[in-house]
RNA sequence: GGCCCUGUUGUCUAGCGGUUAGGACGUUGGCCUCUCACGCCGAAAGCCCGGGUUCGAUUCCCGGCAGGGUCACCA
């Protein structure tokens, strides 16, 4: 049984993978991470790595964060062979632009009685969810209530307008079974825990789920390579690879990149922000070495590596599956090796790459220029643009929380800030006026004094009681160092209780 | 809670029935040295637990336990 199902995977098909990241907020370490499994086993097979944009969801779409994506894989120096921006065979690569063919294929499936329409409420799902979960049943999960309706009860919900969605019709019973290539055993689901799927929104959209697979099907996708977080919907694609008739992919999940104290990393407890490992200058190719030991070992004792060399190494059986902690202190003594490592001139072309970028310096130049006055004094006065973490000891007897406010709930206004930032448009996009005018408005919001906020995100940011204007300064320093020095200075002051 | 995945020092890992259980980060002692850093030498620290199978289990099997993930008209 297990041999013939792992003989299923992709017959002859030329090999082809793909990154599917989301465009929500920054791209993250974890995207980084999958995306290097995906590109070298597609450059040690000779396959090809396709990008594409998962954006079937316009609540959480947030502009920009596409070509984020792009420049932050281009940093890392993972190239894809197709995407929205290179083109290639199976365009368009934008999920929002392939409306269409999900329309098409949710027709087919119904046609086929493979999905149905669910003309619930959502009152009645939610109330539905309460319920379930009240009488702690074992499990939750649609009722099947829409899913025998007659042809006529049908059309006339359809003729009156009824707002509906398109469920999977997931089997009652018997069992979906699939193979991980990263585990020895096949993966097992009853069929009647796996819920009714819904596949198109009321909105007409699809949702994750279905768009993945025809997409995957249509793009020739031959391996899914994909964070362990899918495991348990696994079931629902294969059965709706069965429901269309076609071959589903060879499935291997990856362990999740986790926080020291081993939750799925997350933005609250560690930077995930690939920019912000660019910004704080860390290195493109030490940064891959160092996720590529995360989840690989090229054995020997041997963990410095290039991606070259990964490729030419790389095999499934030196995968390992554990989610990993993603340790910063082991990135940072990577770095500084790949420092020491370098000629002075190489060091010297690095830096004027980003951290003395001209037009970078230029900007801060323009801050400093009235407030200095001899031209020796520029780089001292500049000096908390650069690096991460701040020393506040100097500073020390000046951080002090709003009148009327607890250290606690100081440091806990400082972490809403940083996290309704994202949340907020403009704000996300960290320009000076954006920025004040959040601010401002934030300082409404949580009545606080826009005086005393103000002084402490300059204490924190800065380090010191004096600096070029808040905003100007903040945009200057870049979202991602005033993040974690913000972070510092909120828990600095919750550590005094 | 149901289901699923995982389980070697604090962390990332090597190991694939017999090893003084190897490497790296971190911690730590020392050497080098005007200081720091680097570099070098050394140390502490691990096979989740209990049953099997076996002459012998970290390794194979079973059962626990622990951690994680997931249970959305988000991906």
């Amino acid at each position: 049984m297990t041999e013939a199902l792992h003989a299923v995977s992709t017959a002859q098909r030329p090999l082809r993978v793909r990154i599917a990241p989301s465009p929500t907020g920054d791209p993250h370490v974890g995207t980084a991470y999958i995306a290097l499994f995906n590109y070298v086993f597609a450059r040690k097979q000779g396959g090809t790595f396709i990008l594409r944009i998962e954006d079937t969801d316009q609540e959480r779409y947030t502009a920009g964060s596409e070509a984020a994506i792009f420049e932050a894989l281009r940093w890392l120096g993972l190239r894809w062979d197709e995407g929205p921006d290179v083109g290639g065979p199976c365009g368009p690569y934008r999920q929002s632009e392939r409306l269409a063919i999900y329309k098409e294929h949710v027709e087919l499936l119904l046609a086929r009685g493979g999905a149905y329409r669910c003309f619930c409420t959502r009152e009645r799902l939610e109330k539905l969810h309460a319920e379930q979960t009240a009488s702690k049943s074992s499990h939750l999960g649609y009722d099947g209530h829409c899913r025998d309706l007659s042809v006529a009860d049908q059309t006339a919900l359809l003729v009156a307008e009824t707002p509906f969605v398109v469920r999977l019709r997931v089997p009652r019973d018997g069992v979906t079974r699939f193979v991980d290539h990263l585990r020895p055993e096949p993966i097992e689901f009853e069929n009647r825990l796996v819920d009714d799927q819904v596949l198109q929104k009321s909105d007409g959209y699809p949702t994750y789920h279905l768009a993945n697979v025809v997409d995957d099907h249509l793009m020739g996708i031959t391996h899914v390579i994909r964070g362990e977080e899918w495991i348990t919907s696994t079931p629902k694609h294969v059965l709706l690879y069965q429901a269309f008739g076609w071959e589903p992919p060879a499935w291997h999940h990856l362990g999740l990149l986790r926080n020291a104290d081993k939750t799925k990393l997350s933005k609250r407890k560690n930077p995930v922000s690939i920019f912000h490992y660019r910004e704080l200058g860390y290195m493109p190719e030490t940064l891959l070495n160092f996720m590529a030991n995360l989840g690989f070992s090229m054995g020997a004792d041997v963990e410095r590596f290039t991606v070259e060399q990964m490729i030419e190494a790389f095999e499934w059986s030196k995968v390992s599956v554990g989610g990993p902690v993603f340790d910063p202190a082991k990135l940072e003594a990577f770095n500084g090796a790949d420092i020491r490592a370098m000629s002075i001139d190489a060091l010297y072309d690095r830096l004027q790459e980003r951290v003395l970028a001209p037009a970078r310096i230029k900007a801060l130049l323009a801050q400093a220029q009235e407030r200095v006055h001899r031209l020796d004094d520029f780089i001292p006065y500049l000096s908390f643009f650069f690096g991460g973490s701040l020393d506040y000891a100097p500073v020390l007897d000046k951080i002090k929380a709003p009148a009327g406010k607890s250290n606690a709930e100081a440091a806990q206004l400082l972490d809403d800030y940083a996290q309704e930032i994202e949340r907020d448009n403009q704000a996300r996009s960290f320009t000076a006026p954006a920025l004040e005018a959040f601010s401002r408005d934030f300082c409404q919001r949580h009545a606080v004094k826009p005086k005393e906020l103000f002084m402490l995100l300059r204490l924190g940011v800065s380090g010191r009681t004096a600096s070029p204007a808040l905003f100007d300064t903040m945009a200057l320093c870049g979202k991602d160092r005033c993040r974690t020095r913000l972070r510092d200075l909120s828990g600095l002051l919750r550590q005094r209780g």
